[in-house]
DNA sequence: GTGGTCTAGACCACG
DNA sequence: GTGGTCTAGACCACT
């Protein structure tokens, strides 16, 4: 069964969008697999205190993309296989990092002073 | 005077955020300048195919900002000095790094890979 | 004993509905027969990996449609005559051709090419 | 700017589902073109009688298919070409055409009988 | 209990 | 005015 305890919503983004990039997130890190459970709308409606139509939502939104699978009656599922996965993250990465550096170029920022800087950033939040 | 010929619409971001993050963007990079004169309201309205309240908009959180002057009746001008460049620039390639780490980190992927992952972007779009 | 192989989950209706549609289609052809077997709801359950409270409701709506007779802890059989199965062909397919009649009407496609269309698509799955 | 005079709920299936029903065979038919207005949703919500979040709902999922277009603070408007709609009447129709002779061949209806079957139906509902 | 639909209505962002 | 999000809560169908 999936933990949303560390999805904490932030931003402006609304939250089913927040919930479906945790997730996605998780798909990639590997912390979420094939076959896993998902918590009931009612559930986590109440766990998170959002409402169950935004649960609802996102739910809905993920398994438009065939993330997830939901019958009627029956508890929902995550369905993933390889392919699944690394579409997610070749399209995810590939999107944040040119966004990234495209933003960095249009403030003419060198290559060096960007490996300089994500030292710093990387290292303040935490090694890995 | 101002070019906008680069700026077309892509994210879902709202047109008149994105009109703002270009112009700073420019500010930082050094292409748009002090005194420099913004296009009228209308014309960059007939030029981008935008609502001219979208360029309002842009324009008077521009000014609120403090980046740029207009006055009823005249142009807009730009008004910048180095401290207020040097803190755009601060505020925007921060906030840049730290969204993008924080995305890298969420889904495990290792610093090593990320400079990688940059060095390939970077160059896809030609070398500065 | 009536066979449920050639079942499969396909549309979005039920599933106790879509064994029911099959069982009458089958009255129909002349393929299930008055005192016909039916499988125990156990069995079926796991043979089709169905829900038993699935099968139960199917059974129950037959029973109630008195298609089917059942009584506690024995068999249950199909009991038929030749005016309930008049009934229930008139009714099923009046109601068929109905729904694909007015569904082609709405799309303007006319007469003919519905001729052709079923033409078409009745010899691809084998000649009867 | 497409009218929704003749819609009106029937069957069982959710409103939502209908709405976007009646859409496709507009389009098939011909009544309904790229380019066209849609109603708003207060309006149309107004004058359907149907919460504004049905409406929503419908628009949101066609706007998936990539039926419709809307931005935000904008009207909507369809987005059709010949291609799509092709597909859309290829599948729509397929689809009718292939549930109606798959059961029309379970309860063992000759080809002969199908043909009588229709033209009686067909003739009932107005010529076309 | 679980998913799915719908209503009623508020609030925000955008054009 | 228009689309988008969210809450609150009812009701139904299916397992």
């Amino acid at each position: 069964m999936i933990s949303f305890e560390e999805l904490q919503i932030q931003d402006g983004s609304p939250m089913y969008a927040q919930m479906i990039r945790y997730i996605k997130h998780g798909m990639i890190a590997g912390t979420i697999r094939d076959g896993d459970e998902l918590p009931s709308r009612r559930m986590l409606s109440a766990l998170l205190g959002i409402n169950p139509n935004t649960i609802q939502k996102a739910y809905r939104l993920m398994e438009a993309e065939q993330l997830i699978v939901s019958h009627t009656g029956a508890k929902s599922y995550v369905t993933l296989d390889e392919k699944k996965i690394a579409d997610i993250r070749a399209k995810q990465v590939e999107e944040d990092a040119t966004t990234f550096v495209t933003a960095m170029k249009q403030m003419g920022i060198s290559k060096k002073e960007v490996s300089l800087l994500l030292e710093k950033v990387w290292n303040r939040k935490g090694e890995r």
